[in-house]
DNA sequence: TGAACATATGAATAACTGCTCATATGTTAA
DNA sequence: TTAACATATGAGCAGTTATTCATATGTTCA
């Protein structure tokens, strides 16, 4: 992995996926999403946060492939979209905790 | 780890963590620093980037743990502080690359 | 169809951040 | 000490972003 420079490029998405993990409110929505999928209203109720807060980050999320959705009836269940999200943030935490 | 829900605190300061990996041109700093130290004027030539800027960029990556300083003379060197860095680069570059 | 609910979207604002320029600090060698 | 070099720092600007409010879209059920 060391032994070759990444593209520019690379490193530009690279930092992006980055950004998007260097929101504490879109840290705390992934982290309702470790272990079970929720709707748009449970998240909000959990974070005590507007709802139109919520939409608005999960879609920063879903853009960014971290999130997927499934549609039922009303509501739209969000979940995290591989187990990668998972370990990226638990890396962190290693390193944040040590 | 996905066991407990890490205090709001913790959170935070994990997004602070991220939010100093969400940046191209630190990575690309680090990126430099993956198999060798280098100081302040090699970085900035190699990224052929003003001094100032890599220097503060520095500052940030010192002040957050991520590179450690050697001081010879007059010049700085700088390495990454631990291998946990190169981890979180290269899960999240297997993220991007995938 | 219309009411009620769940979610999404757009615009506006406030806060943050990276870069540049100018200047300061610190080190070496004459 | 002074000159030359290496790095650091502070202020200011420009670009970005998270949140809120208002409104729109989409779904269910009567």
């Amino acid at each position: 992995m060391s032994d070759k420079i990444p593209e520019l490029e690379i490193l530009f998405e690279l930092a992006d996926l980055f950004k998007v993990f260097g929101d504490s409110t879109r840290l705390r929505i992934m982290y309702t999403l470790f272990d079970d999928e929720r709707s748009v209203g449970e998240i909000a109720e959990l974070l005590n946060m507007e709802h139109s807060t919520i939409s608005h980050q999960l879609r920063v999320l879903r853009t960014n492939k971290l999130v997927k959705i499934r549609r039922e009836g009303k509501q739209i269940y969000y979940s995290l979209d591989d187990d990668h999200v998972k370990k990226v943030i638990e890396m962190g935490l290693d390193h944040v905790l040590e």
